[in-house]
Parts: structure tokens; C-alpha cells; sequence
DNA sequence: ACCGCCACTAAGCGCCCGCTCACCCTTGCC
DNA sequence: GGCAAGGGTGAGCGGGCGCTTAGTGGCGGT
């Protein structure tokens, strides 16, 4: 009875905060179309189809195409800080909380391949207003692992002489994910969730805990 | 007089090969377009125009707007296997190599981010017949690298416990930079280069050359 | 001088896009 | 039952799309 957490396909729901249940199936089906096709690609038409509603039906729920789209991606991007803060707050040292970060992260990238693809990909789709928006929330999302990598480095725990340089590549390497996974492949969500953390360890030079190398 | 080989952007031109002028400009502009605002967003009116040529003289040199796609994805996938071969092939270790390998795919990558874009990014936009033909060549392009690290894995030189695992991160990692990487920021595409050659070779748990680790 | 050749253009065809508008059902309140 | 509200539809608008076609201008060969 409670709001859905899961679709039997994997993929996250955080979906439930839009309110008409028509706007809902729209935004959904447009996250699917636009993973699918790409945003320029989508007609207004697909999308109201998926949705079995007749295409003037998009125009009583969003003003535009665009206004999908920039909902869709700061739903995303609320949803990757949010992520990346709990595992950036939580107990442990750095290795812990760094690795449970991008086992986390990547999980999201992976399973909800779908919505993380729109979310990465299509931000240039965005007008100027919107994509300065989701930048802020992009600032927030890279300070959040820079913030674990340095006290890493303050406190021993981590090797690294470019900090900025190595936070960008274990977002770059996480935000790929939603590029080549595939749900139909050999790996599931965990797994490379575990294996991409265990790399990153690596790559920040940690000297305990889960880095079992060897 | 010989054929030019960089401009003053330092970006990369093997576009030497593409024989009539007028048709390498008018590829030139596509590329360029097709980075900036998406294949799809892209119009016939705009490649020509940027190439100071009337719409239609596009339809002299390329029977449709895929084609162009099609050409730009193909010349710049066989470059990317020739780097990576040229890397693989190299004398040194398997540490080297990959560093080689890595770096000299990074710089690409970066340097060339316009094409590099194109090439990694708007692969989908290919009718079923080209990118399975694309895909061959992406194979060949995961060979090389995982390759390299099963030779080092038989030499004792890494530790990786998942070859394909991280042979996909390695180049997961590498592609990305065509997303993030701007030619403005504050790092040059060597320093990158550098920079990922030194994280691979700690993910693959390098025991020496160029770890240069503390 | 003449012509054939062909890269290139001006104009435009047919199509489908994002989006709108006039209208139609239900639903809930009195 | 009357009626306002609002989610939904069918038809269609203006426009820009990919691509075509008839014609043009300049150049090389004889």
C-alpha cells in the first residue's frame, strides 16, 4: 500500500512524487522514449502514445517538451546527490564510505540504466536556465566525493596527488555505466556495483579495508 | 604544402583521406555540428551552411545525412583501433603498454573531443546495418586492451582478478573523457593523458614501471 | 571557338514536427 | 437535476525538416 519502491525489471521508482497519475505515466514514458531515442529523436506524439493518451494530452501536464525533460533530470540529479550524501555521511572511514558511494552510485547507473541515461546524457538538451540548474546540482554531486577523497588524503588513508583530477574520474567512471550497461548482460547491477568499488580503492591508493587485492 | 595535420585548436585532422575538398569540408562541418547539438538536432542546412555551401550540394558528395554520420563513425573507429594497436604493439611491458595505451587514447580523446564526441556518443543514431558494422570495429577495440592485461596477468606484472571487468572500466574510463574534457578547462589533454595512464596502472594493481606510487 | 562535364544553386515537394483550439465527457457539489 | 471544473480528444496550424530536380556557370580538352 505503501508507495512502490521497485518495478520487476529493477528500476527505481522515485517517480512517486509526481502528483496527477496521468503526469506520471507521461514523464515515464518519456524517460523510456528519450533513453531509447534520444530527446531530439522523441516526437510529443511517441511519448503521448506510450502513455496511451492522444498527443494534445502532453500539453495539459507540461508546457513543452523541454519542461519533461528538465523535470526528469532534476528528479535525477536530486536523486544522485541524495545517494552520494547518505554514503558520504554514513559511519565507517573514508575507504568504507568511498566505496559504498560508488557501489551505491554505480547500482543506480546500472539498474536504472533507463532514467540515468536521460539524466546524464540529455543535459544538453536543456535550454540555458535549465542546464544552469542542473549544474548547481552536478557542483553538489562532484563536492560530495572530492569531500571523501580529501579526508582520505588528510588522514592517511588515501594516496592521491590530484585530488580534483581523481574525482572526476570516478564520477566519469560511475556516470559511464548508464552508457555500455546492459540488464541482459552478464553482470548485474551488484556486481559491477562491488567490482567498480573495489577499483576505485585502487585508484585512490587505499591502504585497508575491502581493498583485498591479491 | 604536404597535408595538414593539426589546427590551431589542436585538434587532430585525419581527415586527409576523405579525397574530394568540398566533401571533406562539407564532413568537417558535420562533425563539428553534429558535437555541438546531437545528430538528430543537427539540420542538412546547417552542415552546408557552415561549410558555405547550399543545402543541397550536401546530396552531390553523401546520398543522406546518415552517411555522413556513418563515415565520420567509421574513420574515426579505425583510428582508435590504430592507436590502441600501435600501443599494444610497442615494446616494453604490459605496464607500459597500457600506460602507452592509455594515454595516447586519453589524448585522442580529449584533443580530438569534437570528433571524439561524434564517434563515442552518437553511435545509436546509425541505422541497424552501419552499427553493426561500428560495433565490429568496437570489438576489435576491446581486444586491444584486454589483451594487454591478460598478458600482464600471465606475467605476474597485475592483479586483476575480473580481465573483462576492467578492461571495460579502463576504456569506460578513457571514452568519457569526450564527455567531460574541455579544451578551456584547466588541464591540457597530455596531463590527462598522464593522470589516467597512472590510475589504470594502479587499477590493474601494477607492480612497477611508471606506478610511481609515493 | 566550341562543347561536354559536373560541381553547385534556387526553388520547392511532401512530410511530420511541436503545439493549439474548440469541443466533449466524466465527476463532485448543491 | 444543474452546473462548474478540469482531464481528455480530433483536427489542424505554421513551419522547418530531409531530400529532389531543373537549371547555371566555369573549366578542360580538342
Amino acid at each position: 500500500m505503501s508507495t512502490a519502491e521497485e518495478t520487476a525489471g529493477g528500476e527505481a521508482q522515485p517517480w512517486g512524487e509526481v502528483t496527477p497519475d496521468a503526469a506520471r505515466r507521461l514523464l515515464l514514458a518519456a524517460v523510456e522514449a528519450f533513453a531509447e531515442r534520444g530527446y531530439h529523436a522523441t516526437t510529443t506524439r511517441d511519448i503521448a502514445g506510450r502513455a496511451g493518451m492522444s498527443p494534445a494530452a502532453l500539453y495539459i501536464h507540461y508546457k513543452t517538451k523541454e519542461e519533461l525533460l528538465h523535470r526528469i533530470s532534476r528528479i535525477g540529479h536530486e536523486k544522485a546527490v541524495e545517494i552520494l550524501r547518505t554514503a558520504a555521511r554514513s559511519e565507517g572511514g573514508p575507504a568504507e564510505r568511498l566505496a559504498d558511494a560508488v557501489s551505491s552510485f554505480v547500482r543506480w547507473h546500472a539498474g536504472g540504466r533507463t532514467t540515468a541515461r536521460v539524466v546524464q546524457y540529455e543535459l544538453d538538451s536543456l535550454g540555458p536556465d535549465a542546464r544552469a540548474e542542473i549544474l548547481a546540482l552536478r557542483r553538489q554531486v562532484d563536492a560530495e566525493v572530492r569531500g571523501i577523497i580529501e579526508e582520505g588524503v588528510r588522514s592517511g588513508d588515501f594516496d592521491v596527488t590530484d585530488v580534483q583530477g581523481t574525482t572526476v574520474a570516478v564520477l566519469s567512471l560511475c556516470i559511464d555505466v548508464a552508457r555500455w550497461f546492459n540488464l541482459d548482460g552478464p553482470r548485474t547491477p551488484e556486481q559491477v556495483g562491488e567490482l567498480y568499488a573495489d577499483l576505485v580503492l585502487r585508484m585512490v591508493g587505499a591502504r585497508r579495508a575491502g581493498a583485498a587485492q591479491r
